[in-house]
DNA sequence: GTGGTGTAG
DNA sequence: GGTTCTACACCAC
């Protein structure tokens, strides 16, 4: 087993150094004496583990070495979107509240329970029994995922054995910390006779605090209220946890008492534990599928599976999950809890009623895309594969399934991937809906009701060329006065917090409200923060006159010239960012991701914003151009605007996404001299409308950036594209600086 | 090793 | 079935 860089290397919490400092901040908290971070002392050796649905984890922490018995907290956040939502509305306080995501209520709080509101009820349902309640989409995640992050951050603070479940849920092996206290309290093994449980015990068992199993799990149970503590200090939330031997016992008992309670489990109330369940499928590990093959074979029930025989289960399951669920009926768990890190892949996904035009297809991909590059501009990492996934609905036959398609994403197209959506975007819509034409005959009539991008195979930039944003390009510079980067430094814990998306300070020396910092990631991405507010400092949100739906504060962000831009838009009746209802949101959610311009404009017109390393453009083959890995079968798409300015006829393909350069081309080619307001010349294969139509400002920035591209020694791009190999050509003369073009909105270098 | 699908929470 | 993610096992190639 290794340990992941970002577990050791990168996280300073867990060095020896951060372990006295905790010591003094928090003397009941046990030190994390078994990560060492001295080569000397080896890492802890992990077993191979599987979790409650049966995943093998080869790289758990679980330390093996250390014996005793397991306590394991589950803490799950008490209507966790709910919470978030009337922390950010307090004026929401004790009124019935929903969130919803689409048509489905996905979670209330109290309020709206008692008045019968439930999960997955549909909106129209809940409003008609609860007209009053409030109602909150929650379909944009990313204040659930920053308050989740910090959560599972604050449980790491003491200990690293934390595995977030998924946003509210996460387990804590705390064994080690019981380990710790328990010598710590007892003198000379003597127990002191005042140990109690914190929270409620299953079942009302009487604590025997000669039995040892017993008096772990109480000392678990007062850390698990130690870290309910923490984490209402820190993001005031409250959450529920169960404290048992393993995990699933953990998550069961967790929901016992709720909200804010917890429930420890001694072990000879497990079993009654699991006869308390009615159904398989409440247990955990048993999803909806198994479910139903169990009670194709008459199991209904958890003694029905404790008893059924095992051979049989076997046969039908398969003999990896009929022994993993028949010992899970009896509470018997033994997979480990697994710090994972940083997600494996970020995705996206939009579901809709039909969809069956390829327009709202390559538009829906392209939004969930833009949002998606943010996050992945945040993270840092690089992703090596894209998927797409669709779900869709044949006319015969109705079905759900999902369908995906991946490909690797092109080696200089993924050196891009975390610069800004003007390189990237493109280029990755375009390899997206080749994807989606593999899985659909476009030619026939088609409908899709669910649309996911994911970015897979997520790696760190080479620091030999680390990408702007990603803690690789801060561990490369060096800053006067900000020089330690040791693996103990505040710096480096910084930077995790970075990557973790919350950059407020330590705990200890921020003790502002609790979600202060959330959002202050937002400022720096792309680089808008580079070009921020000194622009216009004196600009207020009473005297901007802003369209509505535009954050202030995201706006002082822009610069001067997009700020008076935006605001001749708001107050033209015919403006491009003219805001009704439902487009007032998306305004501002794509002012809030930078890319409220790009958005704005035509694809031809974003087209011509391609800069030059990037093209999609078809080019003839090369044996030492990397090529992308889609089968040549795929139908070629006669996009006529991407053989528009292109080097050859070939038809556009996915596997032509080569860095040669639409618009380096442009500027050798000999132009057309054309008569146009504040125009000069442009090249020939420009289309003088899509030019025009373009604000001024663009017009400028293009034809300025024409007129310096014809500075570039002249070659043939068209021989070169097939000569030169890719990396010589990213280093070429012809990338012109971005300080004066409007790609510096989106980029960053 | 890669890609597609299914299962799970 | 309904949402929005994330992760991983298993299988085919």
């Amino acid at each position: 087993m290794e340990f992941s860089e970002y577990e050791l290397a990168d996280n300073p919490r867990y060095s020896l150094q951060e372990e006295e400092e905790e010591e003094d901040e928090r003397e009941w908290c046990c030190t994390v004496d078994y990560v060492d971070s001295s080569p000397a002392s080896p890492a802890p050796v992990a077993a191979a583990s599987s979790d409650l649905t049966g995943n093998s984890h080869k790289d758990s922490i679980q330390d093996t070495s250390v014996p005793g018995y397991r306590v394991i907290v589950h803490i799950d956040l008490d209507c966790f979107y709910a919470q978030v939502e009337m922390l950010r509305n307090p004026e929401f306080q004790g009124k019935p509240l929903a969130v919803h995501q689409k048509h489905m209520v996905v979670t209330c709080n109290y309020e709206a329970r008692k008045c019968g509101v439930s999960k997955v009820m549909s909106v129209f349902e809940a409003l008609e029994i609860c007209p009053e309640m409030v109602l909150i989409c929650g379909e944009d995640l990313t204040h659930y995922r920053e308050i989740s992050y910090k959560i599972t951050e604050l449980l790491e603070e003491f200990t690293p054995f934390v595995e977030r479940l998924c946003l509210d849920e996460n387990f804590i092996d705390i064994s080690q910390l019981v380990e710790k206290r328990l010598q710590r309290i007892g003198t000379g093994g003597v127990i002191p006779a005042n140990v109690f449980v914190s929270g409620h015990v299953y079942g009302n068992q009487t604590l025997n605090i000669a039995d040892p199993r017993h008096v772990r799990l109480a000392l678990g149970s007062q850390i698990a209220a130690e870290m309910r503590t923490v984490i209402f200090n820190g993001v005031s939330l409250t959450g529920s946890a169960g404290i048992a031997p393993n995990k699933l016992l953990a998550k069961l008992v967790s929901g016992i008492f709720k909200p804010d309670q917890q429930t420890t489990l001694l072990p000879e109330s497990i079993q009654d534990c699991m006869e308390s369940l009615t159904h398989p499928r409440q247990v955990p590990g048993i999803g909806p599928k198994t479910a139903k093959r169990l009670g194709y074979l008459g199991i209904n029930s958890i003694h029905g599976l404790q008893t059924f025989p095992l051979d049989l289960l076997e046969k039908d399951l398969g003999v990896c999950t009929a022994q993993r669920i028949h010992r899970l009926s009896f509470g018997e768990d033994d997979s480990c809890v697994v710090a994972r890190g940083p997600p494996q892949s970020l995705s996206d996904e939009d579901t809709f009623r039909m969809c069956s035009s390829l327009d709202e297809i390559r538009m829906r991909i392209e939004e969930l895309l833009i949002s998606l590059l943010i996050r992945l501009h945040k993270d840092g990492r690089v992703p090596r594969t894209i998927r797409l996934t669709i779900r869709r609905t044949t006319a015969s036959n109705k079905w759900f399934n999902r369908e995906s398609r991946q490909c690797p994403i092109p080696n200089q197209l993924m050196q891009k991937i975390n610069t800004g959506p003007c390189d990237t975007v493109i280029p990755l819509v375009e390899i997206l809906m080749k994807l989606f034409q593999k899985m659909v005959d476009t030619r026939s009539q088609f409908y899709v009701s669910l649309l996911s991008v994911c970015f897979a195979k997520l790696v760190q930039p080479t620091l030999a060329s680390p990408i702007k944003g990603s803690i690789g390009f801060y561990l490369t510079q060096k800053s006067p006065g900000k020089s330690d980067l040791s693996p103990n430094g505040k710096v480096r814990r910084q930077l995790l917090r970075q990557w973790r998306g919350s950059d407020d300070a330590d705990p200890g020396e921020n003790t502002a409200g609790p979600l202060q910092g959330m959002e202050s990631y937002q400022e720096s991405l792309w680089g808008m923060s580079d070009h921020v507010a000194q622009v216009n400092p004196n600009l207020t949100g009473s005297d901007s006159n802003l369209p509505p739906g535009i954050d202030v504060d995201v706006f002082k962000e822009l610069p001067a010239n997009i700020q008076k831009e935006i605001i001749a838009d708001a107050s033209s009746s015919k403006g491009q960012l003219k805001c009704n209802s439902k487009k007032e949101q998306s305004t501002e959610k794509e002012l809030r991701k930078g890319t409220f311009l790009f958005r704005s404009l035509t694809e031809e017109q974003r087209k011509l914003l391609v800069p030059p390393d990037i093209d999609c453009s078809p080019i003839t083959s090369s044996s030492d151009t990397p090529r992308l890995d889609v089968p040549s079968s795929l139908p070629d798409d006669p996009d006529p605007q991407l053989e528009q300015g292109a080097v050859n006829d070939n038809a556009a393909s996915v596997q032509d996404c080569q860095p040669s350069g639409k618009i380096l081309e442009l500027g050798n080619v000999e132009c057309e001299r054309l008569t146009l307001p504040n125009s000069g010349p442009i090249p020939s294969n420009v289309d003088p409308k899509v030019f025009s139509e373009l604000p001024a400002e663009l017009q400028n920035e293009l034809l300025t950036d024409w007129k310096q591209r014809k500075t570039v020694p002249k070659r043939n791009t068209a021989k070169l594209a097939s000569k030169v190999k890719p990396n010589a050509r990213a280093k070429s003369p012809k990338k012109i600086t971005k300080s004066n073009s409007i790609l510096k909105y989106f980029n960053k270098n």
